[in-house]
DNA sequence: TGCGTCAAGGCGTAGA
DNA sequence: TCTACGCCTTGACGCA
């Protein structure tokens, strides 16, 4: 449904309208020169191998954009039962920085700015669209959890015992959690700590 | 091999 | 009716 959208007009902010320049690099997974085109790119405003450090960066991602964008309109990734194989696109690590900077400043994205946003890391628009979706599930997930860890806290530092046991669990329970990544990488429900 | 992560799928809902 | 959203689930992938 949403790789489909992304390849259908959905509005007069197409990339390819931003960009006009879509038949030469072929995006949506079905040449890799631009795809490479854009490795370079990211290779050059890499600062860091901090910023580019893994391995699935570049080389993964294309291969999963590639199943990713085929899927929709390629026989190939279909099974013999005649279901087409899901492929998950594995962002790289600079689009995902990006990403988290524009979240950090915006939680919603105008169509505009996500049309903008989506030409700027060659995402689609729906790739964008679905990434703030999922951040903002996952933030919501990262609060109720943390206001969830932080009662237990309470409850057990003012001695109520209802339940130790639970509540130890759920101290235990609340201490692994905080090394989740998306979980300690903010500290509060909006407030961005990588920037 | 089980588990965690995460992009994407799916469904219901709201607004224009 | 269309689009975007929230919420939850699914499936691919990497890792210990």
């Amino acid at each position: 449904m949403e790789m489909s959208d992304a390849v259908k007009p959905l509005t007069s902010f197409l990339i390819e309208d931003i960009l006009s320049i879509k038949d030469s690099t072929g995006f949506n997974g079905k040449c890799c020169l631009g795809k490479m085109e854009r490795c370079s790119q990211w290779r050059e405003e890499c600062l860091s191998e901090q910023l580019c450090p893994q391995k699935t960066a570049f080389g993964e991602q294309t291969e999963s954009l590639d199943t990713s964008f085929s899927s929709s309109s390629d026989s190939n990734s279909s099974s013999s039962t005649g279901k087409q194989k899901r492929s998950r696109a594995a962002f790289t690590h600079l689009q995902v920085l990006e990403l988290e900077k524009k979240f950090n400043h915006q939680k919603y994205l105008s169509t505009p700015e996500r049309a903008h946003l989506a030409s700027t890391l060659r995402l689609t628009e729906t790739q964008v669209k679905i990434w703030f979706q999922n951040r903002r599930y996952k933030t919501k997930r990262k609060q109720q959890a943390s206001e969830f860890c932080k009662d237990a806290y309470k409850a057990e530092g003012l001695g109520l015992r209802e339940d130790l046991v639970r509540s130890s669990l759920i101290t235990s329970f609340c201490k692994a959690y905080q090394y989740r990544p998306y979980l300690w990488d903010y500290s509060g429900p909006w407030a961005p700590t990588l920037w």
